[in-house]
DNA sequence: CAAACCTTGACACGCTCGTGGTAAGGTTTG
DNA sequence: CAAACCTTACCACGAGCGTGTCAAGGTTTG
């Protein structure tokens, strides 16, 4: 059979073995599966787990944004939704002070960094 | 001073005051203010947050999860690197069963509706 | 002026997220 | 076969979310 055991790929990603569980459940890097259930880790898994890595700690994103994300790219429903919302905030004057959501989304690496 | 004040627009859109100041914290809906710093809605924002409210319940979809479109629709760079890692997702075949991150995504939802 | 409203700040509570661990049991390998 | 690995299923734990409530103090209104 090829490719890499779940401890191996996590050796090679950086990510624990227990997380790469965790990523798969939650649907963004599904493994392949042996015959007796093991996973299977190929170089697309590798490739992927390991930009979706950079992309989290780069933009301090949460997994469940990747995921939501993921959702806005499957349904063009709630897509259409969400930009809907979106378009009209902007249309009004002093609507939204600008870097208002950013302070909100950055609160929480904000405090992990007082913290420290 | 035109504008309804907090309490007035919690009655209006169904929620809470203390949701409508949470809300704003969230950079998501935000009021004008008075000379003396009260909070004024005029009709677009009471329209926002009907709107908002709909789409939370609607798609089962998080405040954080809004939040996180506004960044995307905000920085071309963000934007365009979780689309760039979510465009390597389907290349592959057998990479990922369809409805996989759905079942992520509402299981929150299932668990809820199960403690019911 | 007193009642009724607004403000921010805090405490609290249950739930989810991200993460580690451990237990019970099947598989692969030396 | 025994060691080393894998699986799922749990417990734990701190931090964040969504929400209510309460306190201390300023504002508006009858």
């Amino acid at each position: 059979m090829d490719g890499l055991t779940i401890n191996e790929a996590a050796q090679l990603t950086g990510w624990s073995a227990r997380m790469l569980r965790y990523v798969e459940n939650a649907g963004l890097v599904t493994a392949a599966r042996s015959s007796s259930g093991y996973r299977l880790y190929g170089p697309a898994q590798l490739q992927r787990l390991r930009t979706l890595k950079e992309l989290l700690t780069r933009f301090d994103v949460a997994l469940s944004d990747v995921a939501f994300a993921a959702r806005l790219g499957e349904s063009a429903e709630l897509r259409d939704a969400v930009q809907a919302w979106l378009r009209s905030e902007a249309s009004r004057p002093g609507d939204v002070s600008p870097g208002d959501w950013l302070r909100f989304e950055q609160e929480k690496h904000q405090r992990l960094l007082a913290a420290a």
